[in-house]
DNA sequence: GTGGTCTAGACCACA
DNA sequence: GTGGTCTAGACCACG
């Protein structure tokens, strides 16, 4: 789990979205606990406050809950709508790329070229942080 | 060519974007002049000097350079390179996707099809807005 | 008697609320013991601490009292009290809503229409968890 | 516009609520622009911060919308939308009232000669302060 | 120990 | 000038 302080995306939406993923893919599972705001805070060098926010936006969400005194948990229907969440984000993603590539004017043909090659290409290191 | 003031993304950026797209359709030529500071602030509802970042934006990249008291003009390498940069927010976009999908644990294949269904669709409604 | 974990009100001011209604309501009379502590924890499936304070709190407002080795019991004036504490809760509650109401401009028949509502209602579902 | 830091109620829902109101009464009217941060933070006697907070809320909402650099707004269906909301908190608190005194053995005429004595009193600074 | 709120003060991008 | 983010450090109630 790792940050980008450079990236325009603030730090508690960054801490959130890999929270997100991470409880997709069932590496918190529901009814499991969460580390705690300061175990994670210090693990990601951030503020307490910084991940509180970013739990916060999780809480809203419904994807994880907190227990007065006892720390935050991953909510029941919490997989299945982190994985929804999960494709839509995909799914913005690819849209927002074909229509920034039509409207200059690269046609489909390149484009299937340009996503073939993204997920060929090996999970090592991405990094290609989007913004900035 | 339309702003969104309500996304996250700075108005002189997406106005910068705009232009680079429609240099890429050749929608602007090199040789050509852009629409004035002025015209293009009133054209899009903003304050001049958010047009200005994003010409000046624009001169930083070299896809347009100003010329005292005419205005300001494409590059001659204009289309092309901004051709290029389109290929590249394409890509990054597709591969932030990728990763995203990854992340949170998604088959290669239900990326595949969430592609192919985005590049299906008719380009009628644009703006798919990614950030708020 | 029912606690909601995921209400802000702290689940001691729950339990004790719970048990005042029950006094006034005179389900524990005045001389009765009320169930031990641990008891009363099993029940609420809840820390014995937590039970403890919604104890300290009743011993404090005098509606019940410790026998050494066995026991907390109703105080002799506690019925009374407590319905007159229920009194002061719902006068509270009225009082809110009506103050509420007025600063955003409802009128006072669109409140007493409201209200009469509120109280035709039967008293099937209960845990109308006015906060969060 | 008052707020009461001794209040359980954590202060920029305080001033969330506040704001709703006025609001909802057309204090605030749609289009028109809120308090800036800064100034609400110094006649409220608060932190900017917590100002910020309360903002965020409302604006999470939809009652409010940011523009950038330019200040905080009431949205088209600000007034409507928050009037409804307070009709809601009335009608909550209302029905807890109704439950409470339910719960304790509190008949419904002693109920509506409470009510009654509630709206008929003056609104001259009620300051009822439901919590704490 | 936990989460939650608040302050103080700083820095940033935007218009 | 505006809103937005972040840090530092404090205090609180809860279990």
């Amino acid at each position: 789990m790792k940050i980008d302080p450079g990236s325009h995306v603030p730090i508690y939406l960054q801490i959130a979205a890999e929270i997100r993923s991470a409880v997709a893919a069932e590496v918190y599972r529901p009814g499991e606990a969460l580390p705690s705001l300061r175990n994670m805070a210090i693990e990601l060098q951030v503020n307490p406050n910084t991940v509180q926010r970013a739990y916060d936006e999780l809480v809203r969400d419904g994807l994880i809950y907190p227990q007065r005194g006892k720390g935050l948990f991953v909510a029941d229907q919490g997989t299945t709508s982190a994985q929804n969440g999960a494709l839509d984000v995909v799914r913005k993603l690819f849209e927002e790329g074909v229509r920034a590539g039509r409207a200059a004017g690269v046609s489909a043909d390149q484009m299937r070229e340009i996503f073939a090659a993204s997920i060929a290409a090996p999970a090592n290191r991405g990094a290609t942080s989007h913004d900035q």
